[in-house]
This record gives C-alpha cells, sequence and structure tokens, in this order.
DNA sequence: CGCCGAATTGACACGGTTCAATTGAGGTGG
DNA sequence: CCACCTCAATTGAACCGTGTCAATTCGGCG
C-alpha cells in the first residue's frame, strides 16, 4: 500500500492512509500532527491568493479544493500552468521569502493550512529528516508534471492532452481520495481549455469524443477513467519517477502497470 | 552594472563581470575561484548526457556551449523543456541524488564543470551565505522561464513564441555574453520548432516574417534583435522578478524598460 | 566539383478557433 | 411547484493558423 512517502500525503490532514512507519521519526509526527490540528483558512472560488511577483505572505499546504498558478497575456488569454491539488505545498520554492512566479488563485472553495512551522526545518536540513525527504519528492513530483505539461502543450493534439491531464490528476489524486477510478473533477470546460490550451468549443467537442470512444465517463463533476490503457498508451502518459530506487508497488494494478513502462 | 547576483555569471569561468562586493564573503570567493581553476569536461554536439529518470552523476555548471533538456515521443515527437546556456547549472534538483526529469543532452559542442564542491554548502545552508543565495536566485529564474515557456506555449502565436523566446534567450545570455543586441544563437530551425512547438516549416516562415518586418537579423548564427520595444510588447515578455526587492537597476536602458512594466 | 545538412518554397490538408446561437441544469423567489 | 435566471455545456458553420509533403536552393567543406 505504501508506494512512496510523498507530503502531499503526510502532511494533508485529510489523508487516508496513514503512513506507516519508515523515514517518519517521532518528532516529525507531532510536527505532522500539530499541522493537521491547525485550523484552515477558508477562500471562495476564483479567489485571487497572490499576483505575479508579489511575496507569497507564508508557507501553506492545501487541505482541500483546487487551486492553479496561471499568468494572464494582456488580451485576456489565460494560461494555467499548474493545478494545486489537496496535499500540494505553496511557498517551499528555493528563495526564503517566497516569490510567486505566476498569479494563485482557487478554482473552487478551497481551504489551507498555515505550514510556516515546517520552514525551519525545511531550510535548514534538507536530507536529514524525514518531513524534508518529503517535502523535496513532493517539489520534485510538482516540478516533474511541470515539465510533463510543456510537453502535452508544446507537441500533443488535443485528444492526448486531456486524456493525459485526466491521468495526471488521478495519479496525483490517488495519495489523498479513494483509490477508485473515478474521481471528482469540479474543472469548467473553461478552466480545461486554459490548462491545456485550448478553446472551450474544442474542449467540449474532445470531451464528446472521449466519451463516444467509451474512454472516460464525465457527468458534472464525476469523472470515470474508463480505459485506462487506452488513455495511457494514447497519452503515453508516465508516472513521476520514485524518488527512492526501492520504491514499492502500489495497491492498484493500473498504476504498477504504469510504473512498469516507467522502466 | 551589477544587477543582481545570479549564479549563472558568479560561477561561470567565462563570466565577464566579476562581480564586486556584497554578499559574497572572501570563503565565496576562494570557493569560486577553486572552480574556475578546475579543468572542464567536453562534449560534442548532439550527446545524450543523461536520459529521463537516470540519476545525475554530479551537479554541474556549463562553462560553454548549449544544450537542452527534452521529451520525446514514442512516434519521435521531441519537445524540448528547456535551454541551458552557459552559466546554468544542472544537478541541483531538491533530492540529494539528483534524478534527471528529462532527457539531458547537448545541442553544440558543450563544456562544463564539475561543481560537487557547490554541494555541501547548498545543502546544508540554503540561505546562509552568498553562494547559495545565487544558486537559489539562478534556480528560481530557471524556473520562473519554465513557467514562461509553459505560456508561451499554450496560449501564444507562432510570432509571439519566437519573440519572446529571443528576448529569453537575449535576457539570459545578457549575464555572461555581451550586453550587445547581437549575439550567437547557435540553433537550428529544426531545433526552434522543437522549442516552441513548431514545425520547420512553420519555424522558417515565422523567421521570414520577422525579418521582413525589421524585427530581427539573422544570419548563420548571427542574432541580432532590431526592434527589442516591437518585440518585448508583441510577446509581453517580462524579465523574472529580481529577488531582492533593492534589486539595482540595469546598465541597458532596454532591460530597466522591461523591469519597470514588471511593476 | 560534388556532397550533405540546413534553409526555403509552394500547394494542400487538417486541427483547432471563432462567432453565434441554442440547449441544459441547478438555484431562487414568488 | 413552477417561472425564471444564470452559468455551463453543446452545436453548427465558416475561417485560418500550422502541419505535412515534396521539391528546390543555398552554404560549407572535403
Amino acid at each position: 500500500m505504501p508506494r512512496e512517502f510523498p507530503l502531499h500525503v503526510a502532511v494533508s490532514p485529510l489523508a487516508r492512509r496513514a503512513r506507516n512507519g519508515s523515514d517518519i521519526s517521532e518528532q516529525d509526527r507531532s510536527i505532522l500532527a500539530r499541522l493537521d490540528a491547525k485550523s484552515a483558512r477558508y477562500y471562495p472560488a476564483d479567489t485571487k491568493l497572490a499576483s505575479e511577483g508579489a511575496p507569497i505572505r507564508y508557507p501553506f499546504v492545501i487541505r482541500s479544493g483546487w487551486g492553479c498558478h496561471s499568468r494572464i497575456l494582456g488580451d485576456g488569454r489565460r494560461q494555467i500552468t499548474s493545478i494545486l491539488l489537496p496535499g500540494n505545498l505553496v511557498g517551499f520554492g528555493y528563495r526564503s521569502p517566497s516569490v510567486s512566479l505566476s498569479t494563485l488563485c482557487s478554482l473552487t472553495p478551497m481551504s489551507m493550512i498555515d505550514a510556516t512551522d515546517l520552514l525551519p526545518a525545511w531550510r535548514a536540513q534538507r536530507d536529514s529528516c524525514g518531513i524534508c525527504k518529503a517535502i523535496s519528492a513532493a517539489l520534485t513530483e510538482d516540478e516533474y508534471f511541470l515539465t510533463s505539461h510543456v510537453v502535452r502543450l508544446g507537441r500533443q493534439t488535443a485528444l492526448e492532452r486531456m486524456a493525459h491531464l485526466f491521468l495526471e490528476l488521478q495519479y496525483r489524486l490517488s495519495w489523498t481520495g479513494s483509490m477508485d477510478d473515478a474521481f471528482v473533477m469540479p474543472l469548467t470546460q473553461d478552466i480545461l481549455g486554459d490548462v491545456l490550451g485550448l478553446s472551450v468549443v474544442h474542449v467540449n467537442r474532445t470531451l464528446q469524443y472521449m466519451r463516444r470512444e467509451q474512454l472516460i465517463e464525465l457527468s458534472r463533476t464525476r469523472l470515470r477513467v474508463i480505459d485506462v490503457d487506452a488513455l495511457t498508451s494514447l497519452a503515453e502518459f508516465k508516472p513521476p519517477p520514485s524518488s527512492s530506487a526501492l520504491a514499492v508497488g502500489t495497491s492498484g494494478g493500473d498504476t504498477s502497470d504504469a510504473q512498469r513502462r516507467m522502466n
């Protein structure tokens, strides 16, 4: 069951699977527990949390809801550069007073927890403590998906992009949500367009195509990936490289398939 | 003259402007000097230095030549996710045994210097020493341009992408090369296509258009940006946010213009 | 001189956009 | 419980930015 130890899970108060064992010391545990106990801050959907170039007041972990980093061009074109999910970290960049490299905003109602407490350990030690390793792993994973995003936008067709994104979301959500093949996908087609660099109209047509071909099932906000294998090979989706070479396999057959394909 | 203190310059043995003063201590200086003294490793063009998911043997700084990170799809489509220029760091990711998130290769003959010596300080201290701050600033800048790359590919037209890329290159090269408005741009149209997510043919046509409109001058490998202002507003290019709020202005009028536009 | 990779060019096809309605679904108030 | 409002989803048709294919030309270099 334990794949690795992404912070996404460790810190997320909503994490189902309380990571058992390995690198997490007692001290680490208590730090995490203290975080869990903290009360979250709530923001409605479409709230601008930080604009480009502005400092991020304090680092935080997303407890619930979806958000994004985006940049907007003069004529209104918007590109979402990354989607933020529960468990994602914000404000843990290389710099101390973290500067936002793009506009940060909520896509759905969102709650987050101040993670300032993690900062000292993170800044000081890097690899020594379990939490630091977890943070590193999480940030590395973020970077991996950012790179994938570039490939999606640069060289993949609408269908491939969409498939790839859905698989990425499923993968990332599997840490915190159910391992089910269905999940809540609260993005409007408009937003999907801004993520994938497509027009709403074409997003719509691509979705219809995917439904017609029995690749996915999507009603309102519930997305079920029907044919994981087809989508995976179609989109050439590869999960991020695991930090520890000795990463344990997963419980879900689909994911382990994907893992195998990686090597 | 000193804008800030990007490691790109500090460490680069070829750096013209030996940074005078500020955060760099004597100890830092000697570390850098030792790096400069090191002999570089040379690689011919089109050499694969690390493949996706493979560990990066040792961290290094590029001394000369251009390289890139890229990912290749099953049918041969290639997307370059970032271009590496002299002064760029590789292998300074969040993880200790740095894992390459994409294929790393040289685009021109390249030489680089083992930067293992910087690692201990970097891992341990983060913000305490001048070199660490410089490394942080450099990596933050890399991340900024990666984000910009996403926007380029997702929401900009061929012309805008090309203009934006040229301005980025000019900006990044200004640290190590001449502050001239012309510079050596050794990328073939083929490669440009793989960077910008365009076909060679269209790259060619876009270049011709830019020449016809007196926006640039490009012969073989020499690129001169004629109308910086036009390109800047056309592409909505913005230089990366400066790390210190108290960043000093630059010597070049163009850049300070751009800086102003940022805020 | 002749070769080879890179740059160019033209014709044509297609993926994706734009514009402009129309339909559908959830929420609200009467 | 239904009329109504609003926002998201859908649909059709025309248009156009880029890609593809297939030559052709150019520029070094042996």
